[in-house]
DNA sequence: GTCTATATATGGATAGAC
DNA sequence: GTCTATCCATATATAGAC
């Protein structure tokens, strides 16, 4: 398994695999990708793969949980943490986008949930709805309080969700601006939702001040 | 060809072949739904889908067909229409939305793209870019005329084809309402654009004048 | 307009040498 | 850790009967 010690550097040759499959994976679709294109990506035969993964299905399988867990571990943070649902809605928009502007993969595929079809993919579709229901719950939360305008929350979910679904295709852009977009991002959904706009600089500040705990853990793959 | 004279009833096969294969196709994928997938969802045999398309390209060009040329004749009515920017977002918004909603093909698949990586489907994939573009065109606009805030238009034109995308999703959804959620959803988005919020329920009102011109003609296929 | 039979290509994965 | 050769399953599409 030549265990790093250092935390970084897993293998090389694997790591690239992971990043030109996100790529042919995210144009293609999953049975559309073949393992021959991959391996030609990489620079390497086709049967090289199995040595590094055990089967196609593991490559998605790595590149979903390298991309969801710790997109879910980040919210859960912001859930518990001590602040006002806006300022949470504003530090997940603004740090769930910054983190995939700055992911090495592209993860585009799982915006129409594609590869997921797989039974076996089963346990990440349901970290996506995971991830959709505590967004819809800071959402509530916010209503519930006042901060937020009365409104169907499953739907302002749904365009939060979108937004962020949307961001992986920002990848394919040279017009994004990683400094400020996932800010203004944020803004433009915050001024949507709160019953008073005007206060959307307090909800920015404190959000800043949230963000700090929006780190999510790189997970250890078990495989 | 078999002409219809009362414009509806083109086939009765062909068109079952269309439904089921926009759920397929969005389920699976391009190269993840085959033929006989199709065929036996259809209740016909494999081959004989090739007397109704000449082959498997074929059906999914007349799905993205019937799916972005009425979109776009819209969004295009939409633009020359004597209206404020804000009340032409708006009613893109809820008659694109409430399209969707109704339309009896499920195009969850044209979210990724994935299908249209094909050469032989580029003149769809520029079709989206032209809706992309006219309903940036209309955002500019909007901003330059004080009507909107300052910010962005690219980010805010992602936005607002970030929800409609989205909008593909919610036929998996048992929580929709087709009444209310399209314009809920063009409400919120327009909250977050507008200088003046207090202006909603008017942009609201001039919107609903205009929805009437958001009626696309169904196209005629020439296949 | 739909069927059965089939040609032909391509894909995932293994065996075994180096 | 990477290679060549290859097995076996599955896919699109055609031929031709009914």
């Amino acid at each position: 398994m030549t265990a790093p010690k250092h935390g970084k550097e897993t293998s090389g040759t694997r790591d690239r695999i992971l990043i030109e499959a996100s790529r042919l994976l995210s144009t293609n679709g999953y049975r559309g990708t073949t393992t021959r294109e991959i391996a030609a990506a990489v620079g390497i035969s086709q049967p090289s793969l199995f040595f590094h993964f055990s089967n196609k299905r593991a490559i998605v399988e790595e590149l979903y949980r390298r991309d969801l867990v710790p997109a879910v571990a980040g919210l859960e943070n912001l859930i518990v943490a001590e602040a006002s649902p806006a300022a949470k809605l504003f530090a997940l928009i603004q740090g769930e986008t910054t983190r995939i502007l700055d992911s090495p993969y592209d993860m585009r595929a799982h915006i129409s949930y594609e590869a997921l079809n797989d039974p076996d993919l089963a346990p990440f579709r349901e970290l996506i709805r995971q991830f959709d229901d505590l967004t819809n719950l800071i959402i509530r939360s916010g209503q519930e309080s006042g901060q937020f305008d009365a409104g169907d929350p499953w739907l302002a979910q749904q365009m939060v969700s979108g937004f962020l679904a949307r961001a992986n295709l920002f990848v394919l852009s040279d017009e994004v601006r990683r400094q400020s977009h996932p800010e203004e991002a944020a803004a433009l959904i915050l001024r949507g939702l709160l019953s008073d706009p005007t206060t959307l600089d307090e909800v920015r500040s404190e959000a800043a001040a949230l963000l700090a705990r929006y780190v999510p853990d790189v997970p250890t793959p078990p495989d």
